[in-house]
DNA sequence: ATTTAATAGTTGTATATACAAATGTCATGT
DNA sequence: ACATGACATTTGTATATACAACTATTAAAT
């Protein structure tokens, strides 16, 4: 389905304009598939990237600048994403005792249990759209959606 | 900038992964850019979406269905963002005669005017990432997205 | 030692997203 | 006419995003 079809769009669009819709709307389409795929276990998209960049750390505490950085979307609340992750005791949360500014967020062993458990599903989940493209394609995209973004200061 | 360089990520990574990351992450940096072109109006991306569908309608008054199915996110709310919009004063709302179930949501043209003025802006935003690349990788990229988004039903 | 600035995190508010339930209206069958 | 289901929209609730203001702590300057 081509972006003017799924916009309904019956005027002609420049590439300019049809490339950012095509961002905006391929990734509401794999963000949608994948937070079907977190449902069921009742999590967020987003907080499954939180406990992903928590067991990268691999059992090094994480505070919340460390987290914010590894985040996709810059500018989300870590607090309250850390918050529910709390509750739901996948996650430690407690002050650091060099810099009582700073948190120690861990992952907890239920963490990384559901962790794994979610391993399979999201492995299926980036194969199902990288499987209509070649491999070379993909390096082909890969390498212009970064092209792209990259605005050359002057 | 690399994905990896953007999530810090030191482990490699294949490219069925890094591909969703770069959308999401460009997707990301395209909307923050554009959010701040529409900042100084107090407009959301969205709201000026729902103005941009409703000025497509040359007249014709549009119903909610008809925004949803236009918009990218198609989960969004267009009750609440109507609302806003009707605060402002930038759209009318009236319940259809010929079937009262429908709403006639129509641009007025205080929401015309402000279109106008953003219409700049917003071509200039979408030129902005466009010049990173040559006109052919710019439709290469469309169709490539179109193929990667594109599951075949099996 | 005290002020000042920088850093780390939290909280508040508005908006948007995601989804289910509820409301009101229309179309159809009997 | 009345029940039933489909349709169009609204409302409620939880979560997330965007951003500014605030608190607490540490580091630096004088």
């Amino acid at each position: 389905m081509t972006i003017e079809e799924v916009i309904k769009s019956t005027v002609k669009m420049d590439n300019e304009k049809k490339v950012i819709l095509n961002i905006m709307y391929t990734q509401n389409v794999i963000q949608e598939n994948f937070n079907e795929v977190m449902k069921p276990h009742d999590l967020s998209g987003e907080q499954y990237n939180v406990l992903r960049i928590l067991r990268g750390q691999k059992g090094k505490p994480a505070n919340m600048c460390v987290i914010q950085e590894r985040m996709l979307a810059k500018t989300s609340n870590t607090t309250r994403l850390v918050d529910k992750l709390l509750l739901k005791e996948f996650v430690t949360r407690n002050v650091c005792p060099d810099n009582r500014r700073k948190i120690e967020v861990l992952i907890t062993q239920k963490g990384l249990d559901l962790l794994k458990e979610l391993d399979p599903k999201v492995d299926e989940h980036e194969r199902l759209f990288a499987k209509n493209i070649s491999s070379q394609e993909l390096e082909l995209l890969n390498t212009l959606l970064e092209k792209y973004r990259t605005t050359k200061q002057n």
